[in-house]
DNA sequence: ATGCCTCAGCTCCTGAGA
């Protein structure tokens, strides 16, 4: 049996909503991540999704931030945010899906180095590590996907050159993305095959999708129980081209028998 | 250009995103 996972950027499910649905008709899977519903809990479309097949948690927030995690089958052990961590913002969902433990997260955005939003950023990849940390103790099979708004190296970028120790290209951050790597951790897209210029998100003013102009900032990482399983990992860049897009696409792991 | 586009909200401008 295969199973399916994906994680997806909405930018406002209040507005996504619909492109979710048709997403999820044309593509079953078995568990989606959503990061940016944009809304609070009262607003969540519980039953629009119950209505497609899906169950849902969901940890929302006023005008920013707020994640959801919708399963074909009930979620457990469910985890809001990183335990420890005083935080206002709702960025992390956690819970067990057939056997798998699922980590659906926003990372903060960071902004621009030096600034306040940059040291929430790396105090917050500090805590979400050492909790990852224990959570792989628990767990062997684990997936962490989401929005990480960092990106890997130079073939994550479309213009590494100008965007050199930029927001998402610096090397404190890409220390902390390699610290999660260094859990034992794969990167599951990098593991297959991939198109050029493979990004995941493209910037909404000129034209950046067009013109092919984007970062890879949404990762599926998952451990050597996981790694062994999977047959395919992809940006499905489809909902990028819909009438009034996400600037992000959803990135999608297959998992074998 | 300290912008460009998109979204939320104490909404006709501002903050934030990336």
């Amino acid at each position: 049996m295969t199973m399916k996972l994906a994680t997806w950027n909405v930018n406002s499910l209040t507005v996504r909503l619909p492109q979710v649905l048709d997403w999820l008709a044309a593509n079953t899977v078995d568990v989606l991540a959503l990061q940016e519903l944009k809304l609070t809990d009262d607003k969540f479309p519980a039953q629009a999704l119950a209505d497609a097949g899906y169950h849902a948690q969901w940890f929302g927030q006023k005008t920013y931030n707020g994640v959801a995690l919708l399963s074909k089958t009930p979620a457990t052990d469910v985890v809001k945010n990183i335990p420890g961590f005083e935080d206002e913002q709702s960025r992390v969902l956690c819970a067990t899906v057939n056997g798998l433990r699922v980590i659906g997260a926003y990372f903060p955005n960071g902004q621009a180095p030096g600034s306040d939003k940059f040291d929430y950023k790396m105090r917050w990849l500090t805590a979400l590590r050492e909790w990852v940390r224990a959570e792989l103790a628990a767990h062997p099979q684990l997936v962490l996907m989401g929005d990480y708004n960092i990106t890997f190296d130079d073939l994550d970028v479309w213009d590494p050159e100008g965007l050199r120790e930029t927001i998402h290209c610096t090397t404190e951050e890409r220390q902390h993305l390699q610290a999660l790597i260094d859990l034992g951790l794969t990167d599951a897209v990098r593991l297959f095959p991939q198109p050029e210029k493979n990004f995941s998100w493209w910037d909404y003013r000129d034209f950046g999708f067009r013109r092919k102009r984007g970062l890879r900032i949404d990762h599926v990482l998952v451990t050597e129980a996981v790694k062994s399983k999977a047959t395919a990992c992809a940006v499905d860049v489809t909902p990028r081209k819909n009438e009034r897009p996400s600037d992000h696409a959803p990135v999608v792991l297959t998992l074998g028998a």
